[in-house]
DNA sequence: GTTTTCTGTGTAAGCGCTTACATTTAGTGA
DNA sequence: TCACTAAATGTAAGCGCTTACACAGAAAAC
């Protein structure tokens, strides 16, 4: 707390040079000779000088900032997914921030305002579901937007992601086939989240391909978590008519599906088959291992940080990626 | 892309006022007129105007920020403590900047230059051990650091968490209690590590005060993951004086433990015993669920938020918080 | 030896905001 | 009616940095 935080200045004057040069010595040293840039060096270590990023984003007109809005943090397949992401712009010299909304728009909105307030220069967002008017005002501050874990060919801005509804549709295809026609579905909250809607679709097109009438499918919303997963179930079977099998949303639902069946004394997938999507760790740690639908998170990451960076870089609007998914065929469901 | 982004002057001059108080309207609504400010506010509207944060901060010297550098997102106790302190910042107006270093010292020590470049307030770091000249460069720019999982009276900045080292201690007489001699440990790399080595030490003092010799304790080091865990405990189980118990110094690690287990037929705790800690939620989805050390991540979140604070707005150094820690005892160890 | 070309450094003009201070306007009491 | 105060707004000086431009000295070209 030795009076206030050094400046350029203060190394400029230490080390017997103009700001110019200090600048310089910081942002492109091969401009600086030898001797002059050693006597900055030791100034800006003996005074720990940092620069200021603010001044000197207002300064530059650049951030090399990428900022990222998730639902949550707690889920593994973002945190992934966005690692990957990080790691890609890293190598490009960018630095990521990220922010999460807890799967509420309004939180959502404010994070993206704030991050574009901090200069991000690109935006990183999940699902194609928000207002137009968030649309609008990236626009209008001209900061490129890019969607991931959802591919919609009709969409506003380019996406690198998966085709939810026809995943899921797989899925259920499979349930179908081993002979289940009383299904239940837990699904996360479907008001402001495509991916979660558009998996339940899924179930629904699959069903009405086999003639299973749509109200026949039992669906249980339920928040994010393992415990409300076991919740929903505990719910499910409590119904006049049980389902067989039990499709989840994703994985986090579906190991806390199987964990209460254990707790109830009930053999999965002897008495009810249970099925989960995402495939992250715990899909396979679960007892019995769970039947899911693998998300090739990584990837998504890595081409979502190079699509990003070329919209930022070059202008341009790319073309969107849909990615592959594939069933992982493991002990849950018979 | 219309032209460049709309800064407060466009504003000032659409609605026919001055910079001045356009910045006022934004910042202290009450000192402008209504009529004014209704004007004010449609010109922000109309050109979706959002202020420029690096301007801001360098013109008013106010950041309202945080910063805090985690070793991975992939950790759901770090997930869940970082979301508690989030919440608490918010509530209190300020924002989180989250970065990780993916375990690695130098990239930590870029992420807090990052972070105090960015004009952070405060800091919020893992454990006790990084270099000095981390703590003299904090000083000299006057960020205060606050320090959470971990605890130590003699550090160098105030921590809220708990004793890695007698916590660990206590399931080690527990094992040791239930007749377990022959003891694996299964523990994250301990050399930048402050909790993985203290959590290894607890097991140790135990061993020691029951006669068990320190060099029968087999010990195996891997990176976080639950296949890294598993691969560890092939590794154990191939030695030829096979561990009755397997201590794992966190949950990830045990759940892998755990799963190897089952796929290589040994029975837990039949066969062989596992325990963990941290008591995220896995630990209670695993089969067999299990026997590990539940860390308060919420109370370590809100708590690091309250005291930060404290020490960015009232320029005081608080005395450290050391949290209570308890063993869940459930059923893989035996 | 003179001109030309580098090379290394300094000078100073902003980048988009906030805020102390100045100015204008309206409201008050005598 | 007039001085006086308070409220609303304007003016302009920076905050810490980058960078276009200017400039001086040395090396290269003539």
């Amino acid at each position: 707390m030795s009076g206030s935080t050094p400046t350029l200045e203060d190394v400029a004057r230490l080390a017997g040079v103009s700001t110019a040069t200090v600048s310089r010595c910081l942002n492109s040293p091969d401009r600086v000779i030898e001797d002059t840039r050693r006597r900055v060096m030791e100034a800006v270590n003996t005074l720990g000088y940092s620069p200021n990023f603010g001044a000197r984003a207002l300064a530059s007109r650049r951030t090399n900032t990428i900022g990222a809005i998730i639902p949550t943090m707690e889920n593994a397949i973002f945190a992934r997914g966005i690692q990957a992401f990080q790691e890609e712009l890293r190598t490009r010299g960018y630095t990521l921030l990220v922010a999460s909304s807890s799967y509420r728009p309004e939180i959502e909105e404010e994070q993206i305002r704030t991050l574009v307030a901090r200069g991000a220069d690109g935006l990183l967002l999940i699902g194609h579901q928000r207002a137009e008017s968030i649309y609008d005002f990236l626009e209008k501050q001209g900061v490129p937007a890019l969607v991931a874990w959802a591919y919609r060919h009709d969409a506003r801005v380019p996406a690198v992601g998966f085709d939810n509804e026809a995943a899921m549709r797989m899925i259920a295809e499979l349930v179908i086939k081993k002979g289940h026609r009383r299904i239940g579905i837990i699904s996360a909250p479907m008001q402001h989240n495509d991916r979660a809607s558009a998996r339940v679709e899924g179930i629904k097109a699959a069903a009405k391909a086999h003639g299973i009438p749509a109200d026949s499918l039992q669906i249980v919303e339920c928040p994010y978590g393992i415990e409300t997963g076991a919740e929903a179930f505990s719910e499910l079977m409590g119904r006049p008519v049980r389902p067989t099998a039990v499709m989840c949303g994703n994985d986090v639902l579906a190991v806390g599906a199987v964990m209460r069946a254990r707790e109830m004394g009930l053999s999965v997938p002897g008495d009810v088959s249970v099925t989960g999507f995402d495939d992250i760790d715990i899909a396979r740690v679960a007892y019995p291992a769970l039947t899911t639908m693998h998300v090739p998170h990584q990837e998504m990451g890595r081409k979502a940080a190079k699509l990003l960076l070329a919209m930022v870089l070059e202008h341009e609007r790319p073309t969107s990626v849909l990615l592959e998914t594939q069933i992982r065929t493991r002990d849950s469901l018979a």
